[in-house]
RNA sequence: GCGCCCUUAGCUCAGUUGGAUAGAGCAACAGCCUUCUAAGCUGUGGGUCGGUGGUUCGAAUCCACCAGGGCGCGCCA
């Protein structure tokens, strides 16, 4: 039973339009939509079924759609129906079949808006997926934000979903991760060397020069006194300390990547590690699958066009033919010294997933990566059979803006930096919603200032606060009436009939949408779409509340009329009910009261 | 040079996957506060949907080309 009025109102056009065009093919039946109108003129919701199906019933469109007006002009719920336009048929529906519609939500609570789209097929969304090199920066926030939010999205529409963490702890960023610990260990115990003679030692020089591993350095030479160097406390091979510095920073890393995520209200479901997967051989194991497909060769890529690298040479590499699968060029899995390339390793994990039976995998990656699309697509072709679809979502870059100026990215102090500043700064919820509030392929700018403001224009408030007022009038309603009767159980039983203001309906329709707002949401994979609903929500119900201002007799609190009140309170309750149904899919925490 | 993304009101952005007269906030203008929370509200003005063609009953949406902006382009991840 769904909870949709909208994909009801769709099963009675079908069986109409079935009643006239009776061999209707599945694909014309598919395309018939059932949707809002734009225009309150136009009646509640008009349907397209008459111009959809006009050349596969060799009819014109506005016969079928006659023929559809006598049929739903019977249908139970309907008021009237009507030809329109082109060939539209516009209905009306019976105001208490829009009204029947709060109980229903007050019976279903927070999970009002699920549905069984994607009932049956696997998900997997990998998101953040950051280099353990250091703490989380504003630049990861989004990436993070957006796919725990397309996860609940996805699960809230009925997907089966993963969400996953793919810890990149393999690779020569890592191994500059460990030499960088070693150099803050060195200076706890007392090394005499410069940072400059240190980094001479290091292949390709010290990076990673910041402030965050000293302690990591202090715990290393408490765990190991000054065994881990050399006997004047200069630097010692490698091989006798760089598994064990690497291992010991990689894991203080990720223990603060996840108190980061725990802050930011991210809780993932399963961490993997590139590491992992390359001590299990999987890289070659996926290598050599792709080998007996024949889609591996040893060539020479040509140099990209236009731009060839001061320092290009031809040179043979492992390729992948991607270019079978719709890539441009053929990709490289080993390097021309033999060892993997990061894709190498990435197919495999990819393989791995797909072993897992997942039936999409999902990618939420930086915009900078969106050059890597196309091969991983390919990849997952070839190695699901084509079986597994792959999707990446790209989220284009932050601006941070305070007072109206760009916060530069520096490590300068005053600047964020951080995610841990940020979330201090601002806070969970604001950061949450404030990120989806654009779509995550446009760039954005998060005005630190906005996020903060208690005005119509920072839609984290403007939700929280309709919350809030509603609350707020429960409270209120609570002192005048039994407790008992205004439960939402309580309130699912009342007479509503005298719910007949106009913004009383606006606001009902728009809780009507919910269902399939979230359907649609999830089908484009662009969880903004619920932070706009919630704030047009708000702004429905800020309307009725305001009504109240002009006219007393709007008021949701009647002391002379308790039906109606009751009525009005189980439309507030149905209201805020959507919108926790709402927050909860963005991971916001819906507020109770501002003071 | 090639590929991907973007271009909608003065500004920031939506636009229900091709539907009817393109929407919201800010800014501007005109009104409004004895109140269930004015932390605002009501109303008005504002558009060649970057441009030109095409596809069809119908295009901001799909296709082609052009202009402008962003990202990427072998052995980084």
């Amino acid at each position: 039973m769904t909870n949709d009025i909208y994909a009801l109102m769709r099963d009675h056009v079908l069986t109409a339009l079935r009643a006239i065009v009776p061999d209707l093919p599945d694909d014309i039946a598919a395309r018939v939509e059932v949707t809002p109108t734009r225009d309150q003129a136009h009646g509640d919701m008009a349907t397209n079924a008459a111009m959809v199906s006009s050349k596969a019933a060799r009819q014109a469109p506005a016969k079928i759609a006659a023929g559809l007006v006598a049929y739903l002009g019977e249908a139970p719920g309907i008021a009237e129906a009507a030809v329109a336009g082109p060939g539209f048929v516009n209905l009306r529906l019976d105001p208490s079949a829009w009204r029947a519609l709060i109980p229903a939500i007050l019976r279903s609570g927070e999970s009002y808006g699920d549905s069984r789209t994607g009932t049956g097929v696997k998900v997997n969304v990998e998101y953040v997926s950051a280099n353990p090199t250091g703490p989380m920066h504003i630049g990861h926030c989004r990436g993070a934000v957006v796919g725990d939010a397309l996860a609940n999205l996805m699960a809230k529409a009925g997907f089966e979903v993963t969400k996953e963490y793919y810890i990149n702890d393999a690779g020569a960023q890592v191994a500059a991760l460990a030499w960088a610990a070693y150099w803050r260990y060195l200076q706890a115990i007392g090394t005499t060397l410069t940072e400059e003679e240190f980094s001479n030692e290091v292949p390709g020089g010290l990076q990673y020069r910041g402030e965050y591993l000293i302690p990591i350095g202090l715990a290393l030479a408490a765990a190991h006194g000054t065994a881990l160097a050399t006997p004047d406390l200069g630097v010692a091979a490698p091989a006798g300390w760089i598994d064990l510095v690497r291992n010991f920073t990689i894991d203080a890393m990720m223990t603060e990547v996840r108190t980061d995520l725990a802050q930011l209200g991210v809780q993932q479901d399963i961490f993997s590690s590139e590491r992992a997967l390359v001590a299990s051989g999987a890289a070659d194991t996926t290598i050599d699958r792709l080998a007996a497909d024949g889609l591996i060769y040893e060539g020479v890529l040509e140099p990209p066009k236009g731009k060839t690298p001061d320092d290009w040479e031809p040179r043979p590499q492992t390729l992948f033919r991607s270019t079978q699968f719709g890539d441009d060029v053929d990709r490289p899995l080993r390097k021309s010294d033999g060892s993997n390339t990061y894709f190498a390793n990435d197919i495999a994990y990819h393989a791995d997933k797909i072993g897992r039976g997942y039936d999409i995998l999902i990618d939420v990656l930086g915009a900078d990566h969106g050059g890597y699309v196309a091969r991983m697509r390919a990849a997952v072709k070839a190695l699901s059979g084509n079986k597994t679809k792959f999707e990446a979502v790209l989220c284009q870059i932050v601006h941070i803006m305070r007072d109206g100026a760009p916060v530069r990215m520096s490590k300068r102090a005053g600047s964020y930096v951080t995610l841990s500043d940020l979330l201090d700064e601002v806070g969970k919820d604001a950061v949450r919603f404030t990120m989806l509030t654009r779509n995550a392929d446009a760039q954005m700018e998060f005005d630190l200032d906005k996020a903060l403001a208690q005005t119509r224009d920072n839609p984290v408030f403007y939700v929280q606060y309709a919350h809030a007022r509603c609350r707020s009038v429960l409270r209120a309603a609570a002192e005048q009436l039994p407790p008992a009767s205004i439960t939402e159980t309580a309130l699912a039983e009342v007479n509503l009939d005298s719910l007949d203001a106009e913004a009383e309906q606006t606001l009902i329709r728009r809780l009507a949408s919910w269902p399939r707002t979230v359907d649609a949401a999830a089908l484009a994979r662009e969880p903004h779409r619920i932070a706009f609903f919630l704030y047009d929500l708000a702004s429905d119900f800020h309307m009725l509340w305001n009504r109240g201002k002009d006219d007393a007799t709007l008021r949701f609190l009647q002391q002379d009329q308790p039906e109606r009140t009751l009525a009005r309170l189980a439309l507030v309750t149905a209201t805020a009910v959507t919108i926790r149904s709402g927050l909860a899919v963005l991971g916001v925490t819906p507020v109770e009261e501002m003071r």
